[in-house]
DNA sequence: GCGGGGCGCATTGTATACAATCCAGGCGTC
DNA sequence: GACGCCTGGATTGTATACAATGCGCCCCGC
């Protein structure tokens, strides 16, 4: 799972065009190259991605798709403008969806050596120094892990891939902002909710309380949330947030 | 070469050829034209299409994302299997997600008038006869016009679109199984239940009793779903439905 | 001066030609 | 006889040429 979750320099290593240019751009969106509402020329983009105009159509389709980019009734595509309603929208349904995930995992549950991989991930958080900062993004990868074997104890392909359409979309601010953004002292305490919010999950799933199981996931994915107000006030540092520069600050809009 | 068997029977006003490829092609994957797990290569396409591989290549692209079909690792696509658990799978997910949207349609009511349409939604159904046949099929647009003034209710752009990337794997098995494969006498006993439904979850939204609403919505989805069941036990019928011939029916009539 | 129509450019949509890659079959050698 | 390499065909991936369509600008007429 290598979702874009950082602007991870992956997309030189590509085996095909089109899989290179689509990480490309994706990237070059979500570092904001491009305005918000820009209109997206198939032959301005061809000399920036060194490709045909076949591969940036396809492209262009893929991330259009995504979300990240929208149609235009005349054809071509512009950069897609959200508002902070839809990001946190965005992380609302991935809660729940991966809330499901739990609640199946717990329902599907067959043998209890299945949860050792969730056991491993909470003793690799436990392990880490949450002082160190370094260890932020170690819990970034541990966490994708865990959500990774959920979708696999859900035992559903269908709902990974629509877990997946999703996440794109929370423009990894989601992870990221759980630990990243906070005071050293506040970050430990957070760490340590999030530790308990993961043992919590897999004991549910143990005891198959898949009704708990889906909470715990959908309240955990709200702490997440809760986060991204807070990191967007600090708009200095939020303007280095994959994606930032595609969402419309409101000059006072409060919650909603 | 038969010409008379072009396939443009519903896609036939499309603007550009790649929409009309598209619809094309997704009714002969759901009609049955191909085997399931049957690679799907470019040329032979080109011809019964009507169009060159650029239209075709795209079409590929876009049902794959939808899901009907799956890449090959060596490249091109194939038909996608489905098991029965699969579409199980994706009405649950169908069903969390309008819950969800159910839910938030409560959390943000603003106005008792934007009711209005989930109102008249109930009067509509109510005044359909449930012993003609022909009301069925006007029962699976009022649920839809209900679904989508849900989404509306909701709020979210984004809620929205990740309910459209599922509800092509429901097959429409979901709502037509509702009321489509009963008897006359089961029928009308289940529009019954499926009205009250629906007047519980406009009453739950008006109230703003979010999990109430969420979980009318969900337990209305499961009505369908064990429909679904039943629904595929008439193997005669079910392959009039579209995508049935996806499904992998499970050797013989065993599984309870 | 203002409005409408037409012309031209820019851009997307479509087709096709070319390149690279994968798979299968056969032949040769060990 | 079996294994492995090599070659040929088929198929996808990529580039580019061509067509069509929409958009804006300018000019002409009122």
């Amino acid at each position: 799972m290598d979702d874009a979750s950082f602007p991870t320099a992956g997309a030189a290593d590509a085996t095909s065009q089109t899989e290179r240019v689509i990480a490309s751009l994706r990237e070059m969106v979500l570092r904001g190259d491009f305005r918000p509402g820009e209109r997206l020329a198939e032959l301005t983009l061809v000399p920036r991605l060194g490709a045909s105009r076949t591969p940036v159509r396809l492209a262009l389709d893929r991330l259009a798709h995504e979300g990240l980019l929208e149609p235009l009734p005349s054809g071509g595509f512009r950069i897609r403008e959200f508002a902070i309603a839809d990001i946190w929208d965005a992380i609302e349904v991935r809660g729940v969806l991966e809330g499901t995930a739990a609640r199946l995992a717990a329902e599907r549950l067959t043998d209890a050596d299945d949860l050792s991989r969730l056991q491993q991930c909470c003793r690799d958080i436990e392990r880490l120094d949450s002082s160190n900062a370094a260890d932020v993004a170690r819990y970034v990868e541990i966490h994708d892990r865990f959500q990774e074997e959920l979708g696999r104890l859900a035992k559903s392909d269908i709902l990974v891939r629509t877990i997946e359409s999703v996440v794109g979309l929370t423009f990894a601010v989601s992870v990221s902002s759980v630990l990243g953004d906070a005071e050293s002292s506040e970050r430990s305490q957070t760490a340590l909710i999030a530790l308990e919010y993961h043992r919590a999950i897999v004991d549910a799933i143990e005891h198959r309380q898949g009704t708990r199981a889906e909470d715990l996931a959908r309240e955990y994915s709200r702490m997440a949330r809760r986060n991204l107000v807070r990191a967007a006030q600090d708009k200095e540092r939020f303007r280095h947030v994959p994606g930032a520069s595609l969402i419309r600050m409101p000059a006072g809009h409060s919650s909603r």
